[in-house]
DNA sequence: TTGAAAGCGCTAACAA
DNA sequence: TTGTTAGCGCTTTCAA
């Protein structure tokens, strides 16, 4: 590697090919007007001098720099890895390339994210949450983009949405267990603070329940989110000395439900037999362990998708996002072993 | 969001505050010789109008990015997502900024994702891996930017390498198991032909296997990489009909090494005391579940933190990134209790 | 189908 | 400490 080689330009491949810099701009795009032999010529000359086009400028000079922003809280989780797999997998086959970065569950953070993104000039931006800084909101409003709020049902979106209501997730949860005989029933999951799709999750649990007229004191907060697999099972070992007699156990997420099964078999006790167990998320594990684990799928994967769909429609319309507005999935209830009635 | 007002640009700022537009230029670098109370007026000028600075534009201008570009194989894998949280670490409070992208396993993927990334001149760029196509060689070769191999230690390097030895952490796994007691070993991976360090852990396994005068026919392949949990099941379900008195097998990953748990329990098989088991990347779950799985730890945060650390020194000496050359990091034998002495 | 001129928004280099 | 000038590498626009 040697810095110093200076990289060649569209000048040089013109000269080369003995043509104007602007038919190599034209034989390198898909569909314009240009002789076949003579983008043949020029793609030649370029490969022999190890062209490469810098977007950087190309940017710059047609205020289109084919980024879509991307912002999730944590790059280690399947979940987020899915939506960003979907959304990557439908802007294929376009200029559109992701640009992101994460957040580590953290709205000031997210700020600072998403003020650094915005310098490289997206041309859309997705965010993971409904619910941002005053700064950060403002600072979308004014990017004169669409901007499209994912895996939430903001009551006041800034523009797009496609997202489920975690809350609601809850609420299948608890519908369920309770029709499989358990009312004892505690929720797991990390410190509130921070992941605020945690907390509705958690809200959605004690608003059922509340509605069922059921015992909502049995919640376990331990560390900060995403809670791991080990929290989990430390908060099931607070949880259980604490309250005996519960019956299920509803978690954040499926790690967190995966920690908690296997302390209950550190513990001997017998899952669903004893304590019935669910999840979020429908992560692999929770398909895969024995007893496999009930959860709530919420679609990760279409939610990228259908973001990448309404981008390309508000890009081609020049930003008529409005009639695309708000698009809600349906979360979908995975009824497994770890529930069955016992 | 209206898509057609425009984005105020330096020159606004600068009428407002009553300055030229290189002296904006100097309130927004941290460390350049200005006024405190003139910034102060150009920030609160900038405030006023939303203004946010355009990268693509000083990128253009100054020749520095900002960008490090970084490939992996796949977004979804606990071992890369810590690789990247390394290096994002590692360049946290710099004015670099992580462009990521990932190739599926295939080659051919990372050669045009290689390309994609490279128009968008970044100034140092990170690869998994140290197996390439011709081309993409070639294209990281002209690129005149440092270039930094990772996870693997290619016999010849193109510049810099932060790796360890896929086929060295096999060798550790076989010798461990081997003086647990055990003999007849069997290997689950995924097929060979995409995952090139997946095809060197199964290449170690067979080589200590033979140097042991041991039996090495024992080998499943499932599925294209990065195998699943329900690959891994799928695999030893097939090996333990074809082989049934295998006494140990080593994954290729620790997700499949669960897998293959999870389908011992369904068969009611002990483990370690019939089978020992023992995967590879010292994923959490390997930690959490029971009985806990004998991995290696292949340092994968550590692997992103020495990655950002050569390339800031590369940046800071313009380049001479030789005398930096090859890092290889220790592969860490994490012994747990599914390969307990029988 | 090709070319010439102008300029995208910023910063390097130099001058004051 | 601030300003002026020139130009980064490309595409837009218009003309041929």
């Amino acid at each position: 590697m040697s810095k110093d080689r200076k990289q060649p330009t569209m000048a040089d491949v013109a000269r080369l090919a003995g043509v104007s810099s602007m038919t190599v701009s034209r034989a390198f795009k898909a569909e314009s007007y240009i002789n076949p032999a003579t983008r043949d010529a020029i793609l030649k000359a370029a490969a022999e001098l190890g062209y490469v086009l810098d977007n950087t400028a190309a940017g710059l000079s047609s205020r289109k720099t084919g980024f879509v922003a991307v912002t999730i809280p944590s790059i280690n989780n399947a979940n987020f890895a899915d939506t960003i797999r979907g959304m990557t997998d439908g802007l294929r086959q376009t200029r559109l390339q992701v640009l992101l970065g994460y957040t580590n569950y953290s709205v000031d953070e997210e700020e600072r994210l998403v003020a650094q993104l915005l310098t490289r000039r997206p041309e859309a931006i997705v965010v993971t949450g409904g619910r941002h800084t005053d700064a950060c909101r403002r600072m979308l409003q004014n990017a004169a983009i669409p901007v499209i709020e994912t895996w939430d049902m903001p009551s006041d979106p800034i523009d797009a949405v496609v997202g489920f209501s975690n809350a609601h997730a809850s609420e299948l949860l608890v519908d369920h267990l309770v029709s499989t005989g358990r009312t004892r029933i505690a929720f797991v999951g990390g410190d509130v603070s921070d992941d605020t799709r945690g907390a509705d999750r958690r809200r959605g649990f004690v608003r059922k329940m509340q509605e069922l007229g059921l015992d909502t004191s049995r919640l376990a907060s331990v560390g900060s989110p995403p809670i791991s697999m080990r929290e989990g099972a430390q908060a099931f070992s607070d949880l259980i000395e604490k309250w005996p007699d519960t019956d299920a156990v509803a978690c954040v997420s499926d790690p967190a439900a995966f920690g908690v099964l296997t302390e209950c078999q550190r513990r001997g006790i017998a899952v669903p037999d004893q304590i019935a167990l669910c999840g979020f998320g429908a992560y692999e594990i929770s398909d895969v362990c024995v007893p496999a684990i009930t959860t709530v799928d919420p679609q990760c994967y279409e939610i990228g998708k259908n973001a990448a769909g309404l981008i390309l429609k508000a890009i081609d319309t020049n930003g008529k996002l409005s009639p695309l507005g708000t698009l809600e999935l349906e979360s979908i209830l995975r009824i497994r072993s770890s529930s069955a009635r016992s």
